[in-house]
DNA sequence: GTGGTCTAGACCACC
DNA sequence: GTGGTCTAGACCACG
């Protein structure tokens, strides 16, 4: 359910959070469901395990996850979510840099919308 | 007309790349202006010249600017553009990350497309 | 395998990438093969990391060599190659100034095509 | 008869020397005919007296033409030409350097050396 | 004056 | 360990 690219230049375990939290919104994983161990995970993607550790880590630093001491790790209830002005602002700079390097591209507004929407849409 | 931020994470030549990017869409910096020294721009953003060289070499290699050996730096004719697909998809790759974000705060699709639109309104 | 001449009027770093380019259509450089890291190149050279390091980026720009961040840089996978029209056309024009220099010499057309065919034969 | 274009990356003086010297092995200029001053040739170039001067300095070193004290700079005798071994081998050297660019495009040897039959054809 | 290259030495994130 | 970024200061060719 987790690809990864080794290549790419986003840390490996950005490209995990990124991942985890396209399943989530997804909804292939949901409150409650029990998330693989750290050691199965690395496995799984071969990395290390203190890559998938610091991906948990931040997954659970921003809500997305909880751990329950002894017992595991699972996906955190999303009734919690709130929106952060912050790092709402700091995605809206993000989005404005590629508005930018699109349209440095010779792409018009409405072509770049389509281009959103349709990817909003097939999320 | 060029600020940049050293506590921020991103290199301080790509935020001159991007601002500088942003000003030529914008149609503050014109075909054939001539671009600031690499000397006076270092001065004016405190930083050393070689950031800013690099800066305009990451520019000359993305066709927004042209350097003159002996004379200076000027803004290239954007006719010369042409859509990169590698890019292009490398955006898109960004933008649905961007997309996952705000969904993971709860926005719905509504929303960010609204915010999204806003934006490129703006620019 | 890389000799790099810090008389010569050719920049170091440009030196390196024409070096590590005919090691890899030669042959002597493979596809995965794990290039040496940017510090012990910058030893065996006798330049500053910073040399080797702008050598591997515009490598990388050329899609040549891969780095895959905190482990190394890689030859990349030779079939990404396309032909870059642009690219050609600024070759075949010094391709052309190298003709008229050695026709100023008093070399005849087939005594050039003669030497040129035993350069590409070597290589 | 000459054209030079003050993007590129070569110096201006020396799209002069190249200009002329294809002018020579063209036929177009012969030896004996008179060469414009520099003073006119840098208004017909757009470019400062400097320029030109260091380009016909660079010409007469390498007796393409000839200076007569007081009167003008002529076209030198052909029969002057001598081969410079020293310089035969550095334009091997860039020559091995281009066609290793064209390989690395994914270009055959065969296409490689049809390509630079034609361009000898053309001069 | 301009940009291009190089060195020496530093700090950082990632794995 | 790896590569990426940045500073400070130097030298060079070009126009």
């Amino acid at each position: 359910m987790i690809k990864i690219d080794s290549r790419s230049s986003k840390p490996l375990y950005e490209q995990i959070v990124d991942n985890i939290k396209e399943n989530v919104i997804k909804g292939y994983l949901k409150s409650g469901d029990e998330m693989p161990s750290v050691r199965k995970m690395a496995i799984s993607l071969s990395v290390t395990p203190n890559t998938v550790s610091k991906a948990y880590q931040e997954l659970e630093r921003q809500k997305i996850i909880e751990t329950i001491r002894g017992k595991g790790t699972y996906v955190a209830d999303t009734s919690n979510i709130k929106v952060d002005d912050e790092k709402t602002e700091q995605i809206q700079k993000e989005l404005k840099k590629q508005i930018i390097e699109l349209k440095c591209m010779g792409l018009t507004k409405q072509e770049i919308i389509d281009i959103f929407t349709e990817l909003c849409n097939s999320l």
